[in-house]
DNA sequence: TTTGTTTGTTAGGCTACGTAACATAATCAA
DNA sequence: TTGATTATGTTACGTAGCCTAACAAACAAA
């Protein structure tokens, strides 16, 4: 994660310890009760009255509502309030810009999403264009219900370098060749395979997990390693950039190009080798991945041995990034990677591969990405608001 | 890391966080003056006075001398005291048993080295035996200024699982056939390469590095991976047990037993296939590894060719791994590690392949292991005794 | 309406820090 | 030797941030 623009200062900005971890709270659980919070932070109630009394001052929090227990009196539900704040998430895509407005909270204020013309394989100008015009709609159209804008999280297609990596040969730079942030605006940068993962651990199948590794295949493949509950950034931002795996066994099987595993992995290169090997006496192969998947279901067994083939080359990736980090949990997503019968055949080759780990598809969908910058950004805007992060 | 037998409360023992925060300096430095705490943990003068007084009173602290700044009044230096106690620390190896005994700020108080009768491949009884002889003859020295022995630490030759792990299959219960620990004293298990890692991060090339992997290249070749400054232990036990890694292009080249690679890129192995290969027109082909690298700096053209080839298997190994972590430092241990020759092939051949990484060799020798085991030990002695981990 | 229960506030105390001031112990310049 | 200066350590005292105890308020059930 690499942050641009305003930093502001981290740390205890004269709140209570006590007040920094109800605004904490009520920032990952989005909404609860003064007995409930006085429950979970271990904190009495006199000492609730005063931290709610000081984020109050403030408007970082508001009542929303009493609830009634079995007996006795209501106890008052709170949230976030205005002055805590928006953030805008954008996932700048190859095939879409999708865009995101959200409290520190993450609830929905508006949300976006824009088609590009075309394809782009990388981050590019026309991404960056697109980007800095939905960003533009969005600020325009803000109401003053949503407070400040805290912060603007972009997901890039693009290794992403923090200030002491070695940024050399990263296109990261390209998302500002049109668009030209607030001054005033912290802005969030990650890769998007990884924002996926941040997804999974926040919203998805690995919530609660705190070591996991998530897997994309798409039209490349991509990991994103959470460790220990945060994300694994590596040096470079390469962590999880698995285009340079490799086997001792067969050194000369060496991709010349070495970032080629990544795309021969990936949906185009798949799909050309299933076209290439086709049977001649069979029905028309199938023109793009969703076809492979539904003839393989249907019965097809060419495509069923392409699909097995597939799936046990990223098997063999799964394996290795197992023998690595154990990470007790792969999570399968992508287009390819949430198909019930790439994660059999994955699943089989990686435990017989390596050490017992659950592996799993993901079920977010399409947002998974929009919604790992989110919570990037909400969590970055957090730590400036009130500091006392987890770290 | 797995800690087995007496476990005792982690958390706030009564002392105020200020005493504790002392402590841990103590603990880490060694030794240091009152101003020089005041000014490295930001505490005033007074805080300083009834911090030490509380340490004073359990005899956890002891003056041991005064130091003359420029002008002014002599500054009292401060280290742990007597009732900190100490520990006791061993490296289970394949061919030694090498015992230390220190305090928990490791401070030497004994050492000793025993060799066993014969190089054993896995744990099992003749190492458990010297072990638990080894503990006992130690434990009878005990000095009544050694202060209570607060932890014991033992590196074995064999995966260690912590409790929510998947612990068939592992070794590490070999070590307890002929061993029983005291019912009081709590027992740190953990594998001999990652301790070696731990030893290179507290002691070593790697010191002050958050993030780095040391791969060991000896009768095996194992990796073991620190990041935020922790060791990474995987889920079981098994982070940088690279006996699985696999390449997808070459998916039939799998060796048949999954553990195999350890050994292909051990030096029994190695020396094999050297010796298979050795031309026959040359003199008497290498017995062991060090006489190969001695022929290889010599300039023979088959032992150079050799000590390459073996290189860059391990290259690709150290790419694989920068790939997935891309720690930005890699460390290579072990006999045949260290050897300047075998450093600037992996070196070529990892950077050629992958991220700009620093590789680097150890220069702790033989002693890692043990040094390694003994800082885990004392952190788990220190996290028991005040709390407050850095976790 | 009464009773018991839960929630929130008020009053008051305690602890772990801080600052200010002083006592102590050293160097240095005259 | 004798102050002047400076750094260290202690004493006195203030304060922030928590706590408990007690009470007031708001509810359901009897």
């Amino acid at each position: 994660m690499k942050v641009a623009g305003a930093s502001g200062q981290i740390g205890r900005n004269g709140f209570t310890s006590s007040a920094r971890a109800v605004f904490r709270m009520l920032f990952s659980q989005g909404q609860a009760t003064r007995p409930q919070l006085c429950d979970a932070l271990s904190l009495s109630r006199p000492t609730m009255s005063s931290s709610m009394a000081e984020l109050d001052r403030f408007g970082y929090v508001e009542k929303i509502g009493e609830i009634q227990g079995a007996v006795g009196r209501k106890a008052a539900m709170y949230r976030l309030g205005e002055n805590a704040g928006h953030i805008i998430s954008v996932d700048a895509g190859s095939t879409h810009v999708r865009l995101r407005v959200s409290t520190l909270d993450r609830r929905l204020l508006h949300h976006r999403t824009y088609r590009l013309s075309s394809s782009q394989r990388y981050l590019g100008d026309e991404i960056s264009a697109a980007v800095a015009e939905e960003i533009q709609a969005a600020r325009d159209l803000t109401e003053k219900t949503w407070g400040p804008l805290r912060a603007i999280g972009i997901a890039l297609p693009s290794r992403v370098v923090n200030d002491d990596g070695d940024a050399r040969m990263t296109r990261q730079e390209q998302i500002f060749s049109h668009f030209t942030p607030p001054s005033e605006v912290p802005v969030v940068l990650e890769n998007n395979v990884n924002c996926a993962a941040i997804a999974e651990h926040s919203h998805g199948i690995a919530k609660g997990r705190q070591d996991f590794a998530y897997v994309q295949i798409g039209l490349k493949i991509g990991m994103g390693i959470v460790l220990r509950g945060q994300l694994l950034q590596g040096r470079n931002g390469a962590a999880g950039e698995i285009s340079h795996i490799a086997f001792p066994f067969a050194p000369n099987a060496l991709p010349s190009n070495a970032a080629e595993l990544e795309y021969y992995l990936g949906s185009e290169a798949l799909m050309a080798r299933v076209q290439q090997s086709w049977p001649a006496n069979a029905a028309a192969p199938p023109q793009d991945t969703t076809q492979l998947l539904t003839l393989a279901e249907g019965g097809s067994e060419a495509a069923n041995a392409a699909v097995e083939r597939h799936a046990r080359d990223i098997g063999a990736v799964v394996a290795t990034c197992i023998s690595i980090v154990d990470p007790g949990l792969v999570v399968l997503g992508g287009g390819i990677g949430t198909s019930p019968l790439i994660l059999s055949h994955v699943r089989d080759t990686a435990n017989r591969l390596s050490y017992p780990t659950e592996i799993k598809s993901s079920t977010l969908g399409a947002e998974a990405t929009v919604l790992g910058i989110e919570q990037l950004a909400a969590e970055h805007a957090c730590n400036l608001l009130i500091g006392d992060s987890v770290e």
